[in-house]
DNA sequence: TTCATAAGTTCCGTTTTAATGAACTATTGA
DNA sequence: TCAATAGTTCATTAAAACGGAACTTATGAA
């Protein structure tokens, strides 16, 4: 007879017990930033194997998990078991009500400087046009 | 005849290279943001010495130093040597330019953590009625 | 059922990074 | 010239991050 599937208590923090510090300690990580970014964009849940290549080099996955208990424990995350797979929904709308504006601000802080990166990167690619 | 005082060189990021997530990892520490929110309320410059207390215990000079060093070289304070001693002033305006509301929000959630912080001590005070 | 596969986690050795006491370097004032 | 003060640097120790390998649980096929 099956048992219920693997329920082992994944630890979420109240909302009143996240702090300022571990939400800015999860995401002064380029990698955890740019995971979140994604996460708190989507419409959608997605599982761990997704962002294997958030960065180059590949993450390896036991990193992975690591960035992802990171963001859990520290309240950005909610994390839920399906089946095999992992899937994580964000707590933007939560954090928000306790910390007004700090999310949006680092998302926005984030996007500018991604934006940055692309528009240095296609400078020096071949393939633009480069000085001229 | 007295030489130029010590001007060795001290580091400061150009406001365009400084990163998002090199200011989320300054500011992800208890001491520094304790600091750095000190610094950016006050209307006149601060030397070093004057944050030996804002932890308890009270932290040792050599890690205060770093803990500058670490704020500076993030670009989040503009150090000058006066004398014998060191002056930082935030640079709030000009990342505000760059990451528009992103230090406001990190501010004003520590002053959140922070009022909490109050209230809890002060409900575990003896000096105070405790639950009646 | 049994086996193979896939998704994550845990363990553990290695590498980095942080913390701090002690020694050191300016600068000022007596 | 000496003493005192403000900070820094150095060296040692402690803590945390990284990542490969082994492990666990779930799923689907035979």
């Amino acid at each position: 007879m099956p048992y219920p599937l693997d329920v082992r208590p994944l630890f979420h923090p109240a909302l009143e017990d996240t702090t300022v510090e571990g939400i800015l300690y999860a995401l002064s990580d380029p990698v955890r930033v740019a995971i979140y970014a994604d996460i708190a964009s989507q419409q959608c849940t997605q599982n761990c194997s997704s962002f294997l290549t958030v960065s180059d080099p590949p993450v390896p996955k036991s990193t992975l998990s690591q960035h992802f208990r990171i963001l859990r424990e520290n309240g950005l995350v909610r994390a839920e078991r399906h089946g095999v797979e992992m899937r994580f929904a964000p707590r933007c709308a939560e954090i928000e009500t306790r910390f007004p504006g700090l999310i949006p601000a680092i998302l926005n802080a984030h996007r500018i400087e991604s934006g940055e990166k692309v528009a240095k990167k296609s400078r020096m690619s071949p393939k633009s046009s480069g000085r001229r």
